[in-house]
DNA sequence: ACTAATATGTGAATTTTGTGTCATAAACAA
DNA sequence: TTGTTTATGACACAAAATTCACATATTAGT
């Protein structure tokens, strides 16, 4: 019933409304959601219905309510604490990222295999890699942000995965496969750049064909 | 006739092959393909298809052909020039990333707001924002990354746009959407972790119901 | 040379995802 | 109250993406 993009469009649907509800909106229609992101407003009405959001005909969806259901199917009561096994710039950059904790997300660790990078002064503190199956038991720990190098990314999966970790964000350019247990999402940066450089030549190419 | 993930796929293709050739392998089948990518051997094969490479029935495809031929269809024969756009932290991860390189992508200057920031003695010059433009231009700069703050995300593909780049990768939380004359791809990290977050917790709820 | 084995290539079938259509409920006006 | 408008919700339809199924070419063994 709820398909692959479901929960994606959903976010882009949370943020488009909290935007006209800071502008002082309170109800919406389902094609000024279509209008802005492109897509057709039934298929915004069937988002809603399966997840449970009911409008009024002709009074259109009340953007409070649908807010606090999206929340509520995200499961924003309580906060996500997330760990980042790591810390090179990357993880370094989520590490202090500021867009992380208004959307309940909290990094509450980062690990690294370098002694002189654990430090645990800082807001968030680093720890050494050791650690980090401890942590993720102690903690119960169900998601990872790994930003780890290409060399020891394998086998620091197969380390959080033994630590019983749910899901991964994998920012390493090995693609994982996921299990029954452990969903790893991939995100693989020098992919979609060069995807992107695909499109951008074939519509120059295109373009000049007219 | 091409789709939309055929592009990513062929990407993991050549990933993979560049590893079974580094084994020693001069040949593969698309099923040893298909398996360790978890899709279907035909999904394998009609890509091929589609981008004309060719194999022998029952002697499978030749590694170093599908790789060169990848190449061509990417358009691996010139360097793609990038630049980056708002030299935050993400930002300058992203300029440092050693992962680029060897996929043919250069990182060849930074823009940033901060006059502090600008300097031109590093491997990547930084310059201010306001060249960024004539940059585009004189360079014939077609692709960018965008790591500028939420709030000067829109004025900033203005910017871009009217400078005639051809494709921006956007890490902002804004959504954009493409036009004809330019192709932006948005990556949402925080909707990406909120997406895992809720898949891992939808599997959880399930598991236990068993 | 003949036969058996096997992996490709491709059209048909299926699944998945997104869109059009329209009856109906709600709101508003007269 | 009655009529008119209008946006939802449900479902049929369409499009896109993927898998199935199998004829065909190619190789290897006898």
């Amino acid at each position: 019933m709820t398909n692959k993009g479901q929960i994606l469009r959903l976010l882009n649907y949370k943020n488009l409304l909290k935007h006209l509800q800071s502008l002082g909106f309170k109800k919406v229609f389902s094609d000024n959601i279509s209008d802005t992101l492109e897509i057709s407003s039934s298929l915004v009405r069937k988002d809603f219905g399966n997840f449970g959001i009911t409008g009024n005909r002709k009074g259109g969806y009340d953007i409070d309510s649908i807010l606090s259901k999206i929340d509520e199917i995200l499961g924003k009561d309580e906060i996500q604490r997330v760990i980042i096994v790591g810390v090179g710039r990357i993880g370094e950059a989520l590490m202090s990222y500021q867009g992380f904790i208004k959307e309940g997300i909290q990094i509450v660790a980062g690990f690294d295999i370098e002694p002189d990078k654990t430090k645990t002064d800082t807001s968030v503190p680093i720890y050494h890699i050791d650690k980090v199956s401890d942590f993720i038991i102690e903690n119960k720990i169900k998601i990872c942000i790994l930003t780890v190098p290409q060399m020891v990314a394998k086998h620091t999966v197969d380390l959080l995965s033994a630590s019983g970790i749910g899901g991964i964000l994998n920012f390493t350019p090995i693609k994982f496969q996921s299990t029954s247990e452990l969903t790893i999402n991939n995100i693989n940066i020098v992919h979609e750049l060069e995807n992107l450089i695909y499109v951008v030549n074939k519509q120059k190419e295109n373009q000049s064909k007219t």
